[in-house]
Parts: structure tokens; sequence; C-alpha cells
DNA sequence: ATTATCTATAGATCTATAGATAATGC
DNA sequence: ATTATCTATAGATCTATAGATAATGC
């Protein structure tokens, strides 16, 4: 039963997850821009997928812009807190380790976030939009697994140029979500993290050697194990 | 100087590259799609960038949806011409042979494409759109990496979901195009060939020998050097 | 006569704002 | 008093159609 609150009552009941109003738009959303991308989404949509009238929006986001920009910031937070907990270890990871763990971990979040969001990246629309914070929290991103492939090829003689695939390789898997082609979904991250260290060159043999430290690496990494 | 034809004169002189207006057309709304995203591109920005009135497009295409449709038949088509000749050829190509030559001419495809118009295939707004015909050109690209890659990994022992990366890297070109990462962009369809191989499991030094051979095979197949 | 363009506009949106209303909180 | 919602709407689009116009082609 929801819990009466101060203001005017909704004409329907709540029919989202979350626990405030802004989260149940957020929701609508994420859905909606996912399936539907963000232009053709109006906010109209969004408020009939909450069960609100339109203009309620306007309550807790000043722009369509800044929904977008609100579900954006949420998708690359953890990933980056999971690099700094990993770049903080004693002993030091290796690269391999270092950048497989990354792949894994980062491949998990886009894999089974309720919605796409990772898909949202590349859309053309949001090149021009007001959403510098998560340029350049991405361009962050990218940097480690461009200076973790870095290190990797000094020992296997890979061509500089590769070291932007193992990033592209992760990225992929917001295309390979809901697709009928990988029968088992949950083991896609250490697949392609696999992928990530094959493409710098790294021989079968070393890799298997490396999965269990990795796996390791995850689970001790995870800031969402930090609640636990 | 333009050749005059039967109709009435533009108000302006022609401005973009194209024998036909059609074509005109085609060319501005590539940009734009590809910039701006599909939705938030206007028929009056592209009849804007063509240098005619808004309703004129209409002569040329029935909806807004039509241009977009022709732009996309337009991007698969080279390649799926590319794949039958590859595959008639005698003595027949190596199921290796055959991928990596086909990432090469696929990703190059991409690459030089005037505008990025493989980036409109991740457009989720698209998925709703009446495209089946070029979805369906699509998926049968898709289903001769996937056939290829399993042909590969059945002498190296990847697990069989690896036969869908191959595919994703030479997808994500789209991606690294304009990007300050690569300096060399020129080289950039052979690293991700070599790459497609990579994640299948095959050996550097197999990938040596094999990429002189994959060189030859696009070059021999290239549907445009039917016209030379 | 045929064609490619133009002008004008209908009708359907869409975003964002103004201000009223119906709850709770003090 | 404060808050979250509602109703109503301004003003700016946007797509597609109708029909006029100014060329060439026969």
């Amino acid at each position: 039963m929801p819990v009466a609150r101060a203001g005017r009552p909704r004409l329907t009941t709540r029919r989202r997850p979350g626990a405030t109003a802004r989260e149940e738009i957020l929701d609508a959303a994420g859905e909606l821009f996912t399936t539907r991308g963000f232009a053709s989404t109006s906010t109209r949509t969004i408020a009939e997928a909450v069960g609100v009238r339109q203009a309620s929006l306007y309550h807790y986001f000043k722009t369509k812009d800044e929904i977008l920009s609100a579900l954006l910031d949420q998708t690359i937070a953890p990933t980056l807190s999971f690099i700094s907990r990993m770049l903080s270890a004693q002993p030091a990871l290796t690269p391999t380790e270092y950048l497989h763990a990354l792949a894994m971990f980062d491949g998990a979040q886009l894999l089974h976030s309720r919605w796409n969001l990772g898909a949202l990246y590349l859309l053309p629309e949001l090149r021009s939009a007001r959403l510098a914070s998560f340029w350049a929290d991405r361009e962050r991103l990218r940097s480690h697994y461009q200076g973790a492939s870095r290190a990797v090829i000094v020992a296997t003689g890979i061509p500089d140029a590769a070291t932007d695939l193992p990033f592209r390789l992760v990225e992929s898997v917001v295309n390979m979500r809901s697709k009928p082609t990988s029968s088992d979904l949950s083991s896609l991250p250490e697949l392609v993290a696999d992928a990530c260290i094959r493409v710098l060159g790294v021989s079968n043999s070393a890799i298997d050697e490396l999965r269990a430290r990795s796996r390791l690496a995850v689970d001790r990494f995870d800031p969402a194990q930090l609640a636990r």
C-alpha cells in the first residue's frame, strides 16, 4: 500500500519501481529511450508510462535533456569506482589481470542493467546535447582501457592501434543483449574479457591461467560487495 | 555549369554532390542523420542543406522514413556482393581466409563511406520503422560472419558464443572513425580483421602467414574492381 | 505535355510555463 | 505552509498534401 505523502494525489496508482517519483520517471524514460530513441520519445509518452500528467515531469526535471543526463550519469559511476578500488590494491594487479577484470565487470554492468542504457552512448543526437560531464567520464574510462592495453602489448608486439579494441569489444555487449546468439548470457562477460586479451596477442594458455585470478579480483573489488 | 532541365528552376544553386536531385537529398540526409540523428533531423533541415524548399523532397520520397530506408539499403549491398563473389571462387578459400577477407572488406566499407552510415544501424528508433528489407540483409550478413567463425573454432576449441564477436568487432569500426585514437586509419581494417581471427583463438604466427593471401582475395573479389 | 520546383497551409504534434488544487505537516 | 500533483495553454515546431508556376520537350 503506497504511503500517503504531501501533495495532490495522482489520478492513477503507481506502476513503476522506484522509491520516489524521480526514480519512477527515470525508469520509464530508460525503457522508452532505449527502445524508441531519445528524440522520438515525447515527454507525454514518458508521463503516460509513469502514470502522471505530462507537465508533472517538470517538477523533477527542468528539461527533457536533464532526464537523459541523469540516466547516463548513473551508468559509468560503478565501473569508475571499481577501477579506483583495483588501483589501490596491494599487491598491485598485473596489467593483464587488471584489463581482464575491468572488462568482465564493465561487461556485466552493461549486460545486467535493467535497461540497455549503454546503447544510448551511440546515439548521434547526444553528441551535441549538454552532456559534457558524461562524456568526460566516458573518456576517462576509455583511457583506462587504453593504458592497460598498452601495457599488455609491450610483451606481445601487436600494433599500438589495437589498444582501442578492448574498449570497443566490451561496448559491443550492448548489441548482444536480447539476441538469440549466445545461448548463455551469464558467461558472456567472461567470453568478452577473454577476447579483449586475445586481440592483444596473448596466448590461449596464458588466458586459461589468468581467468581464476581475474574472477577473484572482480569479486573482491565490486563496489556492491561493500554493502554486504 | 548546371545543365538546364525541365521543371521550375531552384531558388539557389546546387551545392551537393550527386548527379540527380534524389542523390543530393540522400547526401544531405546522410550527413544530417549521422551527425544529429534521424528523429531530430527535420525534413526542413534536410531541404535547407540541399537548397530546395521542404515540400520539394516529397517529389522524390513519399515519407521521411523512405529517405532513411534508401540510405541504409545502399550500405550492405556491396559487402553481400563481395561475399557471393568469394563463395564462387575456385579453388575455395579456407574459412579463415574467407572471414579475414570479409572483415577487411566490410571494415573498409564502413570506414571510407562518405558519411558514417553504419552508425545508424545502432539507432533504437529504427527498430520499429518499416525497414524490414534492410534488417533482413543485415541478418544475412551476420550469419555469414557466424558461419565462417564456426568453421574456424572447430580447430581452436573456443566456445561457440564467440562466433558473434567478429561481426561485432567490425561493426565497432563505426565508433572508431574520427577518433584521435588510431593515428593510421588506412591500416584499421586489417587490424580489425586480424582481431577477428585472434578472438577465435588462432595463433599469431598463423595470422602472420594468412595476411598476404587475404589481401589478394580482397583485391580479387572487390566488386568495384569489375569496373576497371 | 511533362516535369521539377515553388507557395501556402492543415492538422498534429511537442516542450515548457502559469497557475489552480488537494493532500500532508506544523 | 509546503508539496506534488493537476488543468490549461502558448508558441514553436513538424510532416505531408494541394495546387500554382516556370522551365524544357515534342
